[in-house]
DNA sequence: GTCTATATCCAGATAGAC
DNA sequence: GTCTATCTGGATATAGAC
């Protein structure tokens, strides 16, 4: 009996992320209010009945998925951070490697999406404004911290740090946004010229 | 009576005005769907029941709002666009008031979150959609006009011209939603870095 | 674990009195 | 023009059979 209860988690594990994924595709795009969960239900194909065996609500899957959204942009920002490498180049590897995965990572997009809907909203859960209350900073001051190492090794303009941090993620999200909301985008700008507005000297080899 | 008549026209001017003005200020803060129609009449300090009489329902409040957001933006970058002057100063003059007008104006910012909720969703009503397609390349074209001219004045680095005016209104647009989503934002970074993408020469007059 | 059927609630919209 | 009271539909969540 060991064998089934093995089997059994197993399956829950998987069910419960083919919810996730879905939900996370649905709430990006539509918004927490506007999914419906019979939607997720019938997406992930289990019956609504079901889906409460693995959440008990609405709500309680969304703040699951904004706790993983923050997280994953807060890992990947004090990776950035803690590079082995001049601020500069830190500065450079991580707006080419955002706006590569942009580009190419739908579930990537979907989840700038899902940030943005719940920053972008007063009406969401509780446990949800608590969650980006605590932890959507990180990424601010982790690449603050890289933009004031860079004015002291003569790469980066003057100014607050911090204040170029926002510009910076202000920048990305809202490019993030707009090719995820847009079929017909194209393709990305050259992230040097994002760069440019933190780098003193050239950012482009033979132009310019 | 015709003098009823016109001060009947008078009020019903007015209340629908409130109603806009209501209405804007909550889709903007919590959505299309998170609003409730008897938030909206209570905000106004009407009846529910009255509102229907300005309003045949709650999607119509929503498209109306849309049109006119959208109204003013392409007014907005059109008037820039046709300004007397380089297309240096536009760019400088663009961004300078666009940052300031964030800063400043509430109901500015309110437009534009409005805007980003509604394109960052799906799943607003299709009147919406349909104004949303056929106006917001508006901004987007008049920059890129602007740009193209730089380009041949010699002050615009080099690239597509649609691709700079791109970074141009993702940069603006996310920096307004931050700061629309902050009450401890604190003041509005320099302009001028944000025209240092796209200019190719200083943009600062001292330092640097 | 999975489904169908259902209870419950709530928001949008309407009716009708004043 | 304004209000109160109500209808109606639809979505969340639950109950109970298999």
């Amino acid at each position: 009996m060991a064998r089934n209860q093995e089997q059994n988690d197993k399956i829950r594990k998987e069910r419960k992320e083919q919810i996730r994924a879905e939900a996370l595709r649905q709430f990006a795009t539509q918004g927490l209010f506007a999914t419906r969960i019979a939607d997720i239900a019938a997406g992930v194909g289990m019956a609504q009945g079901l889906l409460y065996h693995y959440y008990p609500s609405k709500d309680m899957i969304f703040v699951d998925l904004i706790d993983d959204a923050l997280d994953k942009l807060n890992k990947a920002s004090l990776y950035v951070k803690d590079m082995q490498a001049s601020a500069r180049e830190k500065i450079l590897f991580a707006l080419q490697e955002l706006l590569k995965t942009i580009e190419t990572s739908e579930q990537f997009s979907d989840t700038c999406r899902l940030i943005a809907q719940a920053t972008n909203s007063t009406a969401i859960p509780e446990d949800a404004q608590q969650l980006i209350e605590e932890k959507r900073d990180i990424p601010y001051e982790a690449i603050a911290t890289v933009m004031a190492a860079g004015q002291r090794e003569g790469s980066v303009i003057a100014g607050d740090p911090r204040m170029l941090a926002i510009l910076f993620w202000t920048s990305v999200n809202g490019l993030a946004i707009y090719y995820s909301t847009r079929k017909d985008a194209g393709e990305m700008p050259d992230y040097r010229i994002l760069a440019k507005m933190f780098l003193r000297d050239k950012v482009f080899g033979e132009e310019e």
